[in-house]
DNA sequence: TTGTCTGTGAACTAAATACTAAACGTCTCA
DNA sequence: TGAGACGTTTAGTATTTAGTTCACAGACAA
């Protein structure tokens, strides 16, 4: 697995890593970037408070420039923009979800890319 | 389109429509069988109160005999079991989301379909 | 005409979510 | 030797979510 850490763990490896070179990413600096209290972030990082609020997170992600999903996941959440996406429709998404359910990674990427492919070549479809 | 009702109103007319064969679809008893208030079923069907939790949305669905993913969309929500899905892959299931974003449900089923085949032939894959 | 059922209106509310402000001890370096 | 930045602790709070209770007026039936 890419690494089993809880969300606080991995946001303060993350931003000592980028600290050591940069000043900008003291807790109390980072935090001001992200709009929150330098409390919040302390205790979050020590998992003492869950997760903030997606945005937060992926504003996070932009500073600590690292994927986003993967911030979310780690804090439980699912991008509020996916769900807007399987909202357009509902019962088609939901039921492939349910059938691609435990596919691999490397399976699901290349159905992306043969979706790629069509739109590369045929349009719409 | 298949019925551009709110949620309130599309339950409503599925229970108005059952009520009319079996009195167990009043207001008030079927508000009992979903395990909620009869002012909330109320509110809830006259859109003045928001829909209620997932769950409540599912039983709803079950006693009204219809697709749950259709209802919880109509409440602008997702099933949460979905997000369970997506965050097993987040990555890959987020890329092919917003790759397939405004793909045809035609489409999507096509997908979920070519899945369906696969591992009726080769197992997991 | 009392009893029971219907749906509805007004007024709250418990619990969860998503945070904040202020003060504290520690360290640095000028 | 004190000014400033560091991360942390204590003690809160505003907002949202997801509902509830109680009382009411109208229909119907015995």
């Amino acid at each position: 697995m890419t690494g089993n850490k809880t969300f606080g763990q991995r946001i303060r490896d993350l931003r000592e890593e980028r600290k050591a070179k940069d000043p900008a990413f003291s807790l109390r600096r980072f935090a001001e970037a992200v709009d929150l209290s330098p409390t919040f972030v302390s205790k979050m990082e020590t998992g003492e408070f869950d997760p903030p609020a997606p945005e937060k997170i992926k504003k996070m992600a932009e500073l600590l420039n690292v994927d986003a999903d993967e911030l979310l996941a780690l804090a439980g959440r699912v991008d509020p923009k996916l769900n807007e996406i399987i909202k357009k429709q509902p019962k088609a998404i939901a039921d492939f979800l349910r059938t691609a359910q435990g596919l691999s990674a490397k399976r699901i990427q290349e159905l992306t890319e043969q979706l790629k492919d069509e739109s590369r070549k045929g349009g719409k479809r």
